[in-house]
RNA sequence: GGUCUCGUGGCCGAGUGGCUAGGCAGCGGUCUGCAAAACCGCGUACAGCGGUUCGAAUCCGCUCGAGACCUCCA
């Protein structure tokens, strides 16, 4: 076990909204769960940013030593829609429309958001339950809702009773929402008129004729309230009480607060000990969203075929660009941020690779790589601080370049130091890969040797015009060359 | 309308009472045959107004602006 076990992670609970110190249940086994894609569609980038966010937790976690179970569920049973095809559950409606089965429909779209997913360089969780498989789960959580007297039936719904869950615990914990404003405050909605009160949330809805999706229950046939698949497979695979529930901050209202009402009832306790969530991305300042015509898929990104965009950008500028900044503040994406990402990036990653040629000389004085080090762990004890984190790497990125520009030396320890602090921050934690992997090109690596071995040659006799005309031919193949004091490297673009 | 969050230099983005991250862009320099890359140096920003304080980007109040949730959504 690495001793890094000991060291302690705060981080921010949104039950309570304070920065608390993570202490897990039961260490070293750590139980995650996080709010998973309805796989009705391709991913956008508001998918990539929980994705990331979990992921830096879900490695960062191991990295300290500790065993995690990371749960996150595949929505598939489809909820109900608002708008003109009020009833019709989302999968439904897509393959009516496009005339095949939903169990296709659902294939299809969860195997496009695993390859989005590994092209971001997500770590796949330890379980991905579809809420289709769980029905049976779901059903017996709410018989037991209904046995302990807080939810109704009506009609073959069964709806969970907010009013009487107040009476004994406070509904509106995790959001900080007062009962009677919501009372107040609610829309009149189609169906609503079988509730008690505004405020209460289906947990089994009768299903229409015309539902496609539907499975039988002791209220007739129908299907999860939407609400249920992560508390009963949560419970499932996690137990009635874990470590950590994360999504996005609007799901805190009230897909978390439900959650946290039925388990109560259900499983006698309250069912997670540190809620976590991410905010939401702006694309040029504007909330992203499909009414708004501006959610742009992670496909979108990676070919740049779409009019918003400049360029194309890779998997691994988006990732870069996300971690950037902290999970808790909006992130706004422009092409020109972007930009600025993808250099940064170029530059970080290349000293990767660089620190790994670097030479060390006994006598040389004590570059401080430790004090880096501990300022990187610092920063990600600190709520998952990566933009810091990634800060204090670039001072590492400086201390290569110069170490390898001989400006400066570095000692055998120092340089130990270094490789190690790429290793495990760049590429285990942050999750970072290099791209345009070219290593296993024998041939491109013995093509370019040959060719910037004559471009050497000819300059050494100041035949300029056939060194810059190599150069040239190059750069109008996106190969780039750079002229060090230790010879000449080259890059893809 | 209700609840909540935020407003940082050209752009993105950390930072929550004094020690003024980082990236990208820009300017000057070193290096180079030239260029690129790299390195060195340069920007004293914190929406506005008022208050608390020896001292505020950071705390309080108001104004303006943006956003989230309340309804499917990461």
């Amino acid at each position: 076990m690495s001793t890094e076990i000991n060291s302690k992670l705060y981080i921010t609970n949104s039950l309570g909204r304070k920065k608390e110190l993570f202490e897990p249940l039961n260490p070293p086994h750590i139980g995650m769960y996080v709010c998973g894609p309805t796989v009705y569609g391709d991913a956008h980038l508001g998918h990539a940013r929980p994705a990331i966010t979990f992921d830096l937790l879900f490695r960062y976690l191991k990295h300290l030593g500790y065993k995690v179970r990371y749960v996150r569920n595949i929505t598939d049973v489809g909820h109900l829609e608002n708008d003109a095809d009020e009833g019709e559950d989302k999968i439904a409606k897509k393959a009516r429309l496009e005339a095949v089965e939903p169990m296709e429909i659902v294939n299809y779209y969860t195997h496009r958001y695993h390859q989005q997913m590994d092209q971001l360089n997500v770590q796949r969780p330890s379980i991905e339950p579809h809420a289709s498989a769980h029905i049976i789960e779901q059903i017996e959580m709410v018989k037991k809702i209904l046995d302990k007297g807080y939810a109704y039936e009506v009609d073959g719904s069964v709806y969970f009773d907010v009013s009487q869950y107040s009476k004994n615990y406070q509904y509106g914990i995790l959001s900080g929402r007062k009962l009677d404003e919501l009372m107040s405050n609610t829309r009149e909605l189609a169906g609503q008129s079988e509730k008690r009160n505004s405020a209460d949330f289906a947990i089994w809805k009768n299903a229409e004729p015309a539902h496609i999706m539907r499975w039988p229950s002791p209220w007739g046939d129908g299907f999860p309230g939407w609400h249920m698949e992560c508390s009963a497979m949560g419970c499932k695979y996690l137990g009635k009480e874990f470590d950590i529930h994360g999504g996005g901050m609007d799901l805190l209202f009230p897909h978390h607060e439900a959650e946290i009402a039925q388990s109560t009832i259900a499983n006698g306790k309250s069912p997670v000990r540190y809620w976590m969530h991410n905010n939401m991305i702006t694309i040029n300042g504007q909330k992203m969203g499909k009414s708004l015509g501006n959610a742009l898929s992670l496909d979108d990104f990676f070919s740049g075929n779409h009019s918003a965009l400049e360029q194309a950008y890779s998997p691994m500028t988006i990732r870069f660009f996300i971690l950037q900044a902290h999970y808790r503040s909006t992130l706004d994406f422009s092409n020109e941020a972007l930009q600025a990402a993808e250099k940064g990036m170029k530059r970080l990653m290349a000293a990767t690779s660089d620190v790994k040629q670097l030479k060390a000389e006994k006598a040389a004085p004590n570059l401080n790589i430790e004090a880096i080090r501990q300022d990187c762990y610092a920063a990600m004890n600190d709520d998952l601080n990566s933009p810091i984190a990634i800060a204090k790497l670039f001072d590492a990125v400086r201390i290569v370049n110069t170490v390898k520009d001989g400006y400066t030396q570095i000692n055998p320890l120092d340089l130990k130091l270094l490789q190690e602090l790429f290793e495990v921050f760049v590429f285990d934690i942050l999750g970072l890969q290099a791209e345009n992997a070219n290593q296993d090109d024998q041939l491109l690596d013995g093509l370019m040797e040959t060719i910037i071995q004559l471009r050497q040659e000819a300059r050494q006799r100041k035949d300029y015009a056939t060194s810059d005309l190599i150069r040239d031919k190059l750069t109008a193949l996106q190969i780039v060359l750079k002229d060090g004091k230790e010879g000449t490297s080259w890059d893809k673009k």
